[in-house]
DNA sequence: TATGAGATCAACT
DNA sequence: GTTGATCTCATAC
């Protein structure tokens, strides 16, 4: 287990750094959980950002302090989570897709109702699944209890590429990825 | 392998 | 009323 602990100055950088550096860190919630290899990064300037058009209810957490944890429903079924980066304002995100499953796989398998570890964690809505992450998580401080953030340990390779699922500036290469995981909620087309 | 429907909520037109 | 930062299951090729 990395020792080395993620606190708030961490987040309070761009998110196109944090979003690649968050690759390879560990995510535990309420002790469940595993390593990063999968993000996309999300900024108020950005069409395809839900803090695109202003502030509501819903994203309102995008426009507070980084460092924190952003909830939101998706497609009414799902819940995605995020870490919110910069500075208050700036409405900018990661969206954590997928997660290497390392801690409390049997929880994990008990909420998602399937054995294959591959299944688990790859992509936005199964991982928050497996991790119990739900609407109560929004707003929660990413340097406390119950979430545990972990420096990666090294230096992965990392890939960079279109992001999944959006129709708005979908060029974009926001989304990052560790390099030949077979945890990825899709595999990366481009090399470097 | 590949498309299609259904689930079902918040924001937008 | 429609769309979307999704996933699962069903049916077709």
């Amino acid at each position: 287990m990395p020792a080395v602990r993620l606190r708030r100055p961490f987040f309070a950088r761009s998110v196109h750094e944090v979003a690649p550096d968050l690759i390879g860190a560990t995510l535990l919630v309420d002790g469940v959980g595993g390593r990063i290899v999968e993000v996309e990064a999300y900024h108020h300037t950005d069409p395809a950002a839900h803090s695109y058009r202003g502030l509501t209810p819903r994203n309102a957490v995008m426009f507070g302090p980084p460092g924190f944890a952003y909830v939101y429903r998706s497609y009414g079924i799902h819940w995605c989570l995020n870490f919110v980066c910069e500075i208050e304002g700036s409405a900018s995100a990661v969206l954590i897709r997928a997660l290497e499953p390392l801690e409390g796989l049997a929880k994990m398998r008990r909420r998602r109702g399937v054995p294959d570890v591959t299944l688990l964690c790859s992509g936005p809505g199964r991982l928050a699944q497996a991790l119990a992450v739900t609407i109560g998580h929004n707003g929660l401080a990413l340097d406390r209890l119950p979430f545990e953030l972990y420096a990666r340990e090294g230096e992965p390779e990392i890939a960079a590429g279109v992001r999944i699922g959006i129709t708005k500036a979908a060029d974009l290469p926001w989304r990052y990825g560790m390099k030949g995981s077979k945890f990825l909620s899709k595999p990366f087309r481009d090399a470097s």
